[in-house]
RNA sequence: GGGCCGGUAGAUCAGCUGGCAGAUCGCCUGCUUGGCAUGCAGGAGGUCCCGGGUUCAAGUCCCGGCCGGUCCA
């Protein structure tokens, strides 16, 4: 902990209304408070949860109610109010979900370069955190998965100044005491330090009655290297949990009652489970702020106390609360599986879609425990409806949510009744083999390739008889797994040199028709010219960059490679012949540059087709456009049909057809986020406070530093190419436009005619040609079949006549031309059987190598001869090579006139064994 | 993005350290029965995912690809 200046915490507004600086006799923190009496801070553990049963505000709220009065209040004292961001959170590469309100506005707007949208503003913010999922339930809605964080915030900067810690403690007071009718006595700040995501700062955490309802983070700091450096700007950011606050005004025994009502009652009906007396689950509730699971100590200290006050034993009661424990913990993760699947996100193997996946098999898991009667899909439903009013938006997709909900139960079952089975085998091989628990490194390969958790593993392998015991230390044994994998990172040259180089006017934004330019050189490092204006454009977006050549006074250089780094334009060309203030001349290779356009262009129509074809869950993954073709990653959550392709590959043509503009301008972030909304961001992460955005009216609009076609019809044909599932829930779309798709369709036509060719039919036959010919191969392999069964009994008869005399054996052989060495396994195999006391020897030729079969009779192995020694002594005489078991030998030679040596070989063999 | 596991008959899967491709269910035929369920006997059904390589010999080992699953960030 860091040593924090007391002064950051003394507030004009502690001053002025009597509060005084106070230290907690139990947790030692500092605090501010108005009762001059107090000794605790009023935090959890220090007291119990005292608002249940018992609640300090007004009046009750509903969730709805308690967003609303937040909202307004803050809107009467000058803050605008906005719409929630989606709980996915696509404007950064660092984190996959936002998991707080202040996320919302990170890293552009904290880092200054970006205004904030509204200033000062208020929010509230629905965020999921799995940090704590295995908390949820147990601490009566303390930690839960999904939560709305109310906050306002507030960025100040030299310039504009807003408000800081003073207004921001009043604000946070005047809502509590004159809005909700909290007692002015009962509320303390406590001093804390906040650190996240590299910045930091002094805050103060608002507790009422035990609950901590409110974090006041005062963001000034940046953190690097250990030392804190002062932010450009100073932020407010408040969080001020919604639910939290309900609780506090209704008082009942956990969260859930309040946040989810009659969900309660109804979700407990489809478990199965009676609910504990009220009484109970208040006692117990009151503690749970004591509580951490990661802990067991916290949790028995806890439980054991509630218990003692109810006159029960602890196991008594934990077999009491577990089973609405779970029932719980399924209404919280049912309804953050709805804002996921309903902001958009896939279930995946991957990124985002994993973390719904994970907590999609974790609520099935607890559903499964409990004994819930209805499916996934129906619980999310009854939560869809249930929050309908406070977010329509996720009405309309509700089918798709619903489907992808029931696909992801039957994947999950799937896994279980496939894993069960496994289980019981291994289980039985293991008992089979003498081994009585199962090793534990398969216990946790159970886990990391099958995805089966050691519980099942346990349950299903003990019903078995295999014993199963599961470490304490199993997740980082999974870990460790995984801990040998870091990937290098792709070599980059460095063009840290450009630093303080003017930026390169784009030509190539305002006239992408531009093939030929004057530049003044400005900077030259090796074979890297800047010039102060270019026509080529750089790699960026998925788009390849521009080739060409640049023509100076010692002659015309070839232009290899363009890249961008801080607004300035490096050209990679192959020989250094430029001089710094030269003036020279650009020559764009615009035939190449016209087919990457195409191709980007036809990446906004298909995209936009395929979201309309698939559904709004549909978003750019990733994409790549080169000359020849170009592709397109799309988050789905199943494979693409024929039908759908044929669609998506229609409508992505009609738009083409109906030659729509395509507007490309720059807009200011924030008006350019709410007038299009998130939609933007399909290409990922778009730094800077201007914008450029491409639009296709009425069909797509993204954020895209790409250079476009003027019009769709200039893109000509689009034709898919071909599918791919690049990851679970991730689909590829390989397609070329313009001349290229056609270029494509006549390799296709090229190798249809191909076929046909050598098929001997027109092309228009070949489907029949094909079947004609794949039946008669079929027919002809059973014929052979037939053949070489007769041919066998053929031979099998003669060979009986041609017995030869060993010592107490005998000896079969013969040099069977046109059979291959099965043939002769056959033959050999029934012969041997047939007369226990023979040897069967046979060769066949190929090429002109003698190939040979052995096989002894069971008698003759008896004797301690069997086809591995045989096929040694037989090889030895081939001068060639060969082995076996005991079953069979076979082997090689080097001349076939080698053959009756071999034949002695093993007959002198059989006869030493008198 | 990375790790791990898997692909064998219509389905579920065996197949060890390379050496004759198997089991169960389902399917077909016959018998048992008044009919069905069942039972018994027989039978059909295979590009061992694809392509290379190693080897006397590859479902098995090696490399590449395709497909599926799963875990981690």
């Amino acid at each position: 902990m860091i040593q924090v200046d007391p002064r950051e915490y003394e507030l004009e507004f502690f001053k002025e209304n009597g509060f005084v600086r106070k230290q907690c006799v139990k947790c030692g923190r500092y605090f501010w408070t108005v009762d001059p009496d107090r000794t605790v801070c009023g935090d959890s553990p220090c007291v119990e949860y005292e608002f249940i049963g018992n609640p300090p505000t007004r009046r009750r709220y509903t969730i709805a109610e308690m967003r609303e009065e937040f909202l307004s209040f803050f809107e009467k004292h000058g803050h605008t109010r906005m719409k929630r961001y989606p709980v996915v959170a696509r404007w950064r590469e660092d984190i996959f979900l936002t998991i707080a309100s202040i996320a919302c506005f990170q890293p552009h707007v904290t880092s200054g370069e970006v205004p904030p949208p509204y200033n000062p503003l208020v929010i509230s913010q629905p965020c999921i955190r799995l940090t704590d999922v295995d908390n949820v339930g147990r601490t009566g809605g303390r930690h839960l998965t999904i939560f709305e964080m109310m906050a306002h915030h507030a960025f100040s900067s030299k310039d504009r100044w807003i408000y800081w810690k003073d207004e921001t403690v009043r604000y946070h007071h005047e809502l509590m005491t004159e809005r909700l009718g909290i007692p002015s006595e009962e509320i303390s700040y406590i001093e804390h330090w906040w650190e996240g995501g590299g910045d930091a700062g002094p805050d103060v955490e608002g507790v009422v009655r035990g609950l901590e309802v409110s974090t006041l983070v005062f963001m000034q700091y940046r953190k690097v290297n250990g030392k804190y450096v002062e932010l450009p700007l100073k932020i407010v950011d408040t969080g001020y949990g919604l639910e939290r606050y309900t609780w506090l005004s209704t008082g009942t025994a956990s969260a859930f009652e309040t946040i989810y009502g009659s969900l309660v009652d109804r979700f407990l009906k489809y478990a199965g489970v009676q609910k504990p007396e009220d009484h109970i689950l208040r006692e117990v509730f009151k503690f749970s702020g004591l509580m951490n699971v990661e802990d067991p100590e916290t949790a028995r200290k806890a439980r054991g106390e509630a218990a003692r006050r109810l006159g029960l034993g602890l196991l008594q009661l934990e077999q009491l609360l577990a089973p609405i424990e779970k029932a719980y913990a399924v209404l919280d993760h049912t309804k953050a599986i709805l804002f996921m699947l309903g902001d958009g996100i896939v279930p995946s193997n991957a990124k985002a879609g994993y973390l719904a996946r994970f907590l999609i098999r974790r609520a099935l898991r607890l559903m499964d425990e409990v004994g819930f009667t209805k499916s996934l899909a129906d619980l999310i439903e009854e939560q869809l409806h249930y929050w309908s009013g406070q977010f329509p938006e996720f009405v309309d997709s509700r089918e798709i949510i619903l489907e992808i909900a029931e696909l992801e139960e039957r994947k999950y079952r799937t896994l279980l009744t496939q894993g069960k089975s496994f289980i019981q085998r291994l289980a039985k091989d293991y008992l089979a083999k003498g081994v009585a628990s199962l090793p534990l490194e398969k216990l946790v390969e159970l886990y990391d390739s099958h995805g089966l958790p050691p519980t099942f593993v346990k349950s299903v392998a003990e019903e078995t008889g295999l014993k199963v015991d599961i470490p304490p230390s199993f997740d980082s044994l999974v870990a460790e797994r995984h801990s040998s994998s870091q990937r290098l990172a792709e070599e980059r040259p460095d063009f840290e040199w450009v630093r303080g180089l003017p930026e390169t006017k784009a030509l190539y934004y305002e006239d992408p028709d531009l093939g030929e330019f004057k530049a003044k050189v400005i900077y030259i490092n090796g074979s890297y010219v800047v010039l102060d204006q270019t026509a080529f454009y750089p790699e960026g977006g998925g788009q390849l960059p521009d080739t060409g050549v640049i023509v100076g006074e010692l002659g015309e250089a070839k232009v290899l490679d363009v890249q961008r780094y801080l607004g300035v334009v490096v050209h990679k060309v192959d020989k250094p012949i430029f001089k710094v203030g030269e003036v020279v001349k650009g020559k764009v290779n615009l035939e190449q540059r016209k087919h990457l356009s195409r191709h980007h262009t036809a990446t906004h129509i298909l995209l936009g087709a395929a979201r309309r074809v698939l559904g709004e869950h549909v978003w750019q993954e990733g994409a790549q456009k080169e000359v020849e073709k170009a592709r397109l990653d799309v988050s789905h959550y199943k494979r693409l049909t024929r039908d759908e392709i044929r669609r998506i590959e229609e409508l992505a043509n009609r738009v083409v057809m109906s030659n729509l503009p395509v507007h490309t301008f720059f807009e200011d972030r924030n008006a350019a986020e709410q007038r299009y909304g998130f939609r933007l961001y399909q290409g990922g992460v778009v730094p800077g406070r201007l914008l450029r955005i491409v639009e296709i009216p009425g069909w797509d609009v993204e954020a895209c530093g790409g250079i476009h076609c003027k019009t769709t019809g200039e893109v000509g044909l689009i034709k898919i190419l071909r599918t791919e599932r690049i990851q679970d829930g991730v689909e590829r779309l390989e397609f070329a436009a313009g001349e290229m798709a056609l270029r494509d369709i006549w390799r296709l036509e090229g190798m249809v005619e191909e076929v046909a060719a050598k098929l001997e039919v027109p092309v228009s036959q070949t489907p029949k040609a094909i079947e004609r010919l794949s039946s008669e191969l079929r027919e002809l392999r059973r014929k052979v079949e037939k053949l070489r069964s007769q041919l066998s009994k053929a031979e099998i008869a003669k060979l009986k006549s041609l017995a030869v005399p060993a010592g107490k054996f005998s000896l079969y052989h013969d040099l069977v031309e046109g059979a291959d060495v099965d043939d002769l396994i056959a033959i050999a195999s029934q012969l041997a059987e047939e007369d226990p006391r023979s040897v069967v020897l046979l060769f066949t030729v190929k090429g002109e190598k003698p190939l040979f079969v052995v096989i002894a009779g069971r008698e003759v192995l008896n004797s301690g001869i069997d086809g591995a020694k045989l096929a040694k002594v037989i090889a030895d005489s081939l001068e060639g090579r060969g082995g076996g078991k005991r079953d069979i030998g076979q082997g090689v030679g080097k001349s076939r006139e080698f053959i009756p040596e071999a034949v002695n070989a093993v007959k002198k063999l059989l006869e030493s064994q008198a």
